[in-house]
DNA sequence: GCACGATAGGTGTATATACACTATACTGCG
DNA sequence: CGCAGTATAGTGTATATACACCTATCGTGC
């Protein structure tokens, strides 16, 4: 049955900005103690798995590019991360420096305690239920967000 | 049984950022057309349903206070919102104009074309299923951060 | 071996977000 | 009434986010 498809329940992209900037207060809230923020400790926890040229990176996190470019900035400041020459010689190979290992490992027990929070109020069942859904939504929509986004430029 | 709850599934606050930042792309490339942000047009059809001072308006928004000061000043050299005086003269009230109106209605098209492909693209149970998980979240973890912030000024 | 399209990356500008701090106005108590 | 304390809003600063545009390098066809 194809019916018109709006759902009662309101705008899918505000009810999401919302639980998003709640849920970033929180964990910055328990990030504080360690000297950053939660973009940045997900952001310098990938870096640390493999190195990567930018736009791939940009690509694993669903980033746009140069959102990736500016977020970079702070964490090659601080010296927990540096932009690497590859062979090709106009990437970047984003790289982790040991100073950025050590401020994973700083910063950890803050961010265990953000999600340990933030499962104990919500339960672990409703957590990976929305895990699942979020996991579910992303598959779905990068592609087609990236191919609208390709097509606009020609 | 209190197990370490920590789910395998990594970082919440990771998952939602991407996602967020996904969808708000993906209404962000409709809503152009109408010349305004997701951002833009979700706190425009707030503003449109109650005139509210500033604080009021931000918890309602699970904003921080400040931040909504800061979205409010495009809308208002757009001409599309003013703040009133109140009868208590510190207060502001964020009300719409004629002008505020007619660019919600001018947006609502594109507004409807992206809620429709994100609906398309997930299936409508699936987007129930998401907005079930997301409100729920809402409503245990807003309180939790506003005590949060409330107990660290002091 | 050079011209040209494609590819990798950065900048300029604008908005979104929040914390620490500041300024102003109200309110109740002595 | 006058002041102390609280409530309301804005600023300074920093990060996050993305689009339009720019620069530099690569690879290929001739």
């Amino acid at each position: 049955m194809p019916e018109p498809t709006i759902t009662e329940s309101g705008c899918t992209c505000f009810s999401l900005r919302r639980l998003t900037r709640t849920v970033s207060r929180l964990y910055d809230l328990h990030l504080a103690e360690a000297g950053l923020r939660t973009t940045q400790y997900s952001l310098l926890r990938w870096i640390a798995t493999e190195s990567l040229p930018v736009a791939t990176l940009a690509a694993k996190l669903s980033t746009e590019r140069t959102t990736l470019t500016r977020t970079l900035k702070p964490l090659i400041d601080s010296g927990w991360v540096v932009l690497a020459p590859g062979a090709d010689s106009r990437q970047r190979i984003v790289t982790i420096t040991p100073g950025g290992r050590a401020a994973i490992k700083a910063a950890k027990q803050a961010w265990r305690r953000a999600q340990s929070e933030l499962e104990q109020a919500l339960g672990s069942a409703s957590v990976s239920a929305l895990h699942r859904q979020l996991d579910h939504a992303l598959v779905q929509l990068a592609p087609l967000v990236e191919r609208h986004a390709h097509a606009h430029q020609g």
